[in-house]
DNA sequence: GTGTGACTTGAAGCGCGATTCAAGTCAAGG
DNA sequence: CCTTGACTTGAATCGCGCTTCAAGTCACAC
């Protein structure tokens, strides 16, 4: 029991991180490495499932910086559980729009209209309400599907 | 009938982007101006279809250039369809895992351990299959949950 | 003591999707 | 005519999540 610390090229290797996204998180405050062997970082084994967690967080459109907020949360900390409850329920709308396109893929890939997009089915499909905050502004620059983001605010004033 | 036609102004209102988005679209070949007043772009109406599907593919994690391809798609172009399809797959993948991200976050808000990362039920949504390619190099970048990109390849040799 | 080789650091770079800027052009109105 | 103001263009910049680079440091084997 003297060592179970891990060598960061061996929690490269059994995450499938890169070292250098490790440093990365580590500068960021999602991972800590609990000690060092010369130069090298060391981890305690529970930072793969820590790293896991990060990974799937990361696939699921959290910014690093959310999911470093998430990290130190504990259960007296209201706000933030709301912030998660409200991120499930953002994440049921992406599930819903992805449900949709997926849909709206599989109909295309076995419909026969000129250009595909003109199928009606087809565009039936994203008549939906169009996503929240997809495409405006916002030099926070959310991705995957507007999960975050309050919204609002363009700059030209273009807006209405 | 004389002119059905939208200026680009009001076509950035009415699908909620931004002119430059649309400048920027249109440089991409993901939309056309059908002509100009003076300076002025104009579309026709049918653009806001356009744009409402391209705001739900880039919200579905697709890349301009991809979804540049697929509007240009006719029926009788397999390898597109293929690659459709396979999206369509790929969606599922992210879908399971956005749904896996939900429930875990719904557990959370409710959870009552330490640091509630240390939930051993919260820890266990995660140890399903951790995303593909999520985070490993690749220039190419991919973001939402590692969609497209045929993976592969990391640097290290950190292998598996 | 000298290599070797994998690590260390900070800074710079990359790809994507836009936005923003500078400078120019145009139509309409006073 | 000259202003106004919304557009035009291309180029530059931004934010995110890393990777890559250059230069330095350390443990271990010889």
């Amino acid at each position: 029991m003297a060592e179970p610390l891990l060598d960061i090229a061996e929690v490269a290797e059994r995450s499938g991180l890169a070292p250098s996204a490790l440093r990365f998180y580590e500068k960021r405050g999602l991972v800590a490495s609990s000690g060092r062997n010369g130069l090298r970082r060391t981890y305690r084994p529970d930072v793969l499932d820590r790293l896991a967690l990060i990974a799937c967080a990361r696939g699921a459109g959290f910014t690093i910086a959310e999911i470093a907020r998430f990290l130190v949360a504990t259960p007296d900390d209201t706000g933030l559980r709301a912030r998660m409850a409200e991120k499930a329920r953002e994440l049921e709308e992406d599930i819903a729009r992805l449900t949709r396109m997926r849909d709206g893929l599989h109909h295309a890939s076995t419909c026969m209209h000129e250009p595909l997009v003109a199928c009606p089915d087809f565009k039936r499909t994203f008549k939906g309400p169009v996503p929240p905050v997809t495409g405006r502004a916002r030099p926070d620059g959310r991705r995957l599907a507007g999960v975050a983001a309050s919204a609002g605010r363009a700059r030209t004033g273009a807006g209405e």
